[in-house]
DNA sequence: CTGCTTGCAAAGGTTTTGCACGTTA
DNA sequence: TAACGTGCAAAACCTTTGCAAGCAG
């Protein structure tokens, strides 16, 4: 907890109740929620916090480099507190995110496109579809 | 033109002059369009189609499988009339989307995602986001 | 005390929907 | 002619913004 708030502050960001809270959560969980799902588990504990108030604070977060932003092909965002690229991967049926490490042939890929486009490479998105062990097996 | 009339035939949608502009267009660019640039530029020939229009015909191509739809980040998604699932890379900088093709390691990139993460793969997308080699030069 | 943060409400932008009319097959 | 597609306007949806009040440093 003491952790977060200094990292907080190392980003000059100031350190309120609401801030602490998100950050909090999304460190705490693996489950890369929307801002809307962000707002309504914090808002038991929060009862006056409103939406905007999440959008402000993760933008924040995203612009310090805290939390990451991902695009998954819905209507929204989802969020990441794991910083460090990585491939992420969507089960179509129960639509969980799953994070990826250690995906050994990325850095090939990345090699091969930067040869391939002569693009100078800062970072990548990328998502992988598919249906998880579970759901595979209640079908 | 009958080429893409027959396309459209065999996927039991009816023919319209507004789906085959659309369809055209999409075939004969390699820009990956916005909704809006799509009916902004087809708007010329046929000035009463409407965007919702514009948004069905869209749809109803994906659902189709004529057309994909990418979502590089933006507020709005893009379009490709290219199908076969191919990475695409974006200039940070003139905000253009560049298509990738026979990359090789995306297949070893998928057998490793595969055995890592037990899921059964359908498909993924596949973004980089750098700066082309003309930003590159007159910077 | 000063500037950043919050919360509300309203606006913004993209995409969707309902429905009457027109068109395709 | 029956079903599907179009076009308009309105709605839905997520996200952003303006501004007054509140709080952190």
């Amino acid at each position: 907890m003491l952790e977060l708030t200094n990292i907080l502050k190392d980003h000059n960001l100031k350190v309120t109740p609401q801030r602490l809270s998100i950050f909090k959560m999304l460190k705490n969980t693996t489950a890369h929620p929307s801002a809307e799902t962000i707002y309504t588990s914090i808002h038991e504990e929060y009862p006056t916090m409103s939406l905007a108030t999440v959008y402000k604070t993760l933008d924040a977060l995203v612009k310090h480099g805290l939390v990451q932003q991902l695009n998954v092909g819905e209507d929204s965002y989802r969020y990441d507190a794991d910083t460090l690229p990585h491939p992420h991967i969507k089960c179509t049926s129960c639509h969980k995110v799953v994070d990826m490490y250690r995906v050994k042939s990325v850095e090939l890929l990345r090699k091969e496109v930067a040869e391939m486009t002569q693009f100078k490479l800062s970072h990548e998105q990328l998502y992988f579809y598919g249906t998880c062990p579970e759901c595979q097996n209640h079908t």
